[in-house]
DNA sequence: AGCAAATTGTTGCGCCGCACAATATATAGG
DNA sequence: CCTATATATTGTGCGGCGCAACAATTTGCT
């Protein structure tokens, strides 16, 4: 069992592939919790998901205004507290932003971020280490923790190497 | 050499004296580092310092304008911004507010923020366990981390014990 | 069809911060 | 010491973001 999860995405590999995982299993999701993935929520996610850098709440409202059937500002966001609600995306505070959860993991694992300055990209990673030891700060505060927030702004590897700057899409 | 330093502020303690010895800190750090302590960020200050709870920048405008010399928005957002930078004040993503750093630690250190839903109380803790988690954790991601935002809301002890809501100045 | 609940649309307001202008402060030269 | 120039700080106007409140619509169920 690896202590890490998961890394950073290829900026070349196939988001259509992404993008059709997540929301099969946000509609499965959805069924088994007897909740509804309209078809604004489900364009809202199919948004994010084809990006792996967060997106901001006026960028899906742009991007959908391009397309057949825009939304207002304030559906989008409904929709994304419906999703992040749903553990279906999550919310990056640190960026405003929003993010396509894009692998299942139980609710209660705690999550670190990890966002990229240069690409935007974002690797969203599960380590017990972490979640043992904010358990352990907790418990020596008296403090009873409900929602971690973790996210670590920085540089990913493949930024670090070359020194192009490329937009994730 | 424990591994936390610091929890949860007395709701009845003398917020006099974290105001002054705040302000007797930042002077020194701004004198030492040839940056200036202005009147307005000085005020700004002590307006956080006055506060165990993260103060949004339109409370501190609403403050001031209570004051005999109020200030407009953006000089308020100035000021904290240079406090933030300065690292006098800490800025709480989660809750697009501020707090005043109320014990100076080291540029480096990895910090906590422990916040009460119900008091709103902030408990700024350094874990070493969880530094090295968080480097660990960077590394196995390649991945150079910069700014670390590591916040967690929840209940603080007293808030759990008794059912009382009572704010913190 | 008819009703309750859920979802979406509309309006409006407060927060946030950029860009530019005005002012205050520091620094150098005479 | 005084003024001129550069630098830093503060004020103002304005536009975009985030979301609350209410209205309109759709969906699920009987």
């Amino acid at each position: 069992m690896p202590e890490m999860s998961s890394v950073f995405p290829h900026p070349d590999h196939d988001h259509g592939v992404c993008v059709s995982e997540t929301l099969a299993r946000a509609e499965e999701a959805c069924g088994e919790r007897g909740v509804r993935l309209t078809p604004l929520r489900r364009r809202v996610l199919e948004a994010l998901a084809a990006s792996h850098a967060p997106l901001g709440a006026y960028d899906i409202v742009e991007k959908l205004r391009k397309s057949k059937e825009p939304a207002p500002a304030m559906s989008v966001y409904r929709a994304l507290d419906f999703l992040v609600t749903e553990g279906l995306a999550h919310r990056i505070e640190s960026k405003n932003a929003f993010l396509a959860c894009t692998h299942g993991h139980d609710t209660g694992d705690i999550v670190l971020f990890m966002l990229c300055d240069r690409c935007g990209t974002v690797a969203e990673v599960t380590s017990t280490a972490l979640g043992r030891d904010l358990a352990q700060a907790a418990k020596s505060a008296s403090f009873s923790p409900k929602a971690p927030v973790l996210e670590v702004s920085g540089l990913c590897g493949r930024c670090m190497e070359r020194g192009v700057r490329r937009k994730v899409s």
